[in-house]
DNA sequence: CTTTGTATTAACAAAATTGTTAGTCTAATC
DNA sequence: GATTAGACTAACAATTTTGTTAATACAAAG
């Protein structure tokens, strides 16, 4: 019975791996049911047996991505005791590391989620309010340590935009940023890390005091 | 002769046009030639008639748009006897202004350009030229004024993908990142201009001295 | 040992999609 | 007026792709 369920955890897995790589690389519309199976060494008519149609296992990877989204959020926020200063960093590298080690998920999120308006309203009902409360909690911070006159005051929701802004993108269009412009700085690891300390650096520069 | 040549004109043109807003919204996968025939009002055949196959169409689409980019990057250089910060500014918000009247631009690009390798070399060819001259030119300026203590010495490379980022992202994700967040700013064109005005800012930030 | 249920396969069906072709229409040219 | 060339159409061919189904293997349960 062990066996048998390990089988066909097995297969699954191996199916909804594989079709993860293929709907990154080519997106629904270019992704074919008959490659993902191949690739993760089926047959064809599997795929079906387990997923149905291929609808529905794309279905399956969207929502498990969207999940993503809403818990880096949180896990950005991070710990409410540093000072404003070091929480903010810490949510900038945090938010950059995740996206790197997720490289291709941004594009997937803005092709193929972005693009049908059921998968945005999901996605807004999914982040919205985990959004919305960081945001508030960020803003009341903010203005508590202006009022101190130890900061500027900013507005969290640009702050926020800013952020995901210059983290985001240059994974989007690495093979440009980096081809025509980053190669300059080295390696790709080596221009990510210079990249993420000139994030960091940019955000808090809007904070201080001049 | 001129009435028929203009017809001929006019299909070609009608079809050309379905065919960038089809491959727009729904990539190259996605596209249908019998959509794009559809939508242009013409027959099916008439769209194989004038480009062959659907590739070639395509191909025609692509480096209409390469092309344009080159463009927006000489124009936004701006006019060379402007004082550094201004010259910036003003940079900036032609990018802007250019990234918001051709809003589906960056996402087709991001989708369908970077992920085949071949255009990504093409577009290199055509663009690393012209970013190197403008960073070049950039990175002096920006020396110059240092020198004289009018400003920081920033990396003119870091500064303009920095510029690009966050002029960039929130058009591409805009479902979300308006959906989201900047509703709270009123409607789309209301956020837009507090978008221009806060990119400009947060660059010309990091070049002030505290 | 038979039954039952699940995993699996090969072959097939159905639909969609790209591309072709033979022939028509029309306007200019001889 | 006949001819020619390009624009155009309808029907069709070829291929690709998704999805189905009938049959098989095989382990567990009775």
């Amino acid at each position: 019975m062990d066996k048998e369920q390990n089988q066909s955890q097995d297969t699954e897995t191996k199916i909804l791996q594989a079709a993860e790589k293929e709907f990154f690389e080519k997106g629904y519309a270019g992704a074919r049911t008959a490659s993902i199976a191949e690739a993760a060494g089926v047959t064809h008519a599997m795929l079906h047996y387990y997923f149905r149609t291929k609808d529905k296992l794309f279905e399956r990877i969207v929502s498990e991505k969207i999940n993503m989204l809403a818990d880096i959020l949180l896990s950005a926020v991070g710990d409410a005791n540093l000072p404003l200063e070091e929480r903010i960093r810490q949510g900038i590298e945090r938010h950059f590391d995740f996206i790197s080690t997720n490289r291709d998920l941004p594009r997937f999120i803005v092709n193929e989620v972005l693009s049908r308006p059921e998968q945005v309203d999901t996605m807004k009902r999914n982040v919205q309010s985990v959004v919305n409360e960081v945001l508030d909690n960020l803003q009341q911070e903010i203005d508590e340590y202006a009022a101190k006159g130890l900061c500027r005051r900013v507005d969290a929701r640009m702050l926020l935009i800013d952020i995901v802004s210059l983290n985001v993108f240059p994974f989007m269009a690495a093979p440009i940023v980096y081809g025509a412009i980053g190669s300059a700085y080295g390696d790709y690891e080596e221009f990510l890390k210079r990249r993420k300390r000139e994030n960091v650096k940019t955000i808090l520069e809007k904070l201080k005091i001049n």
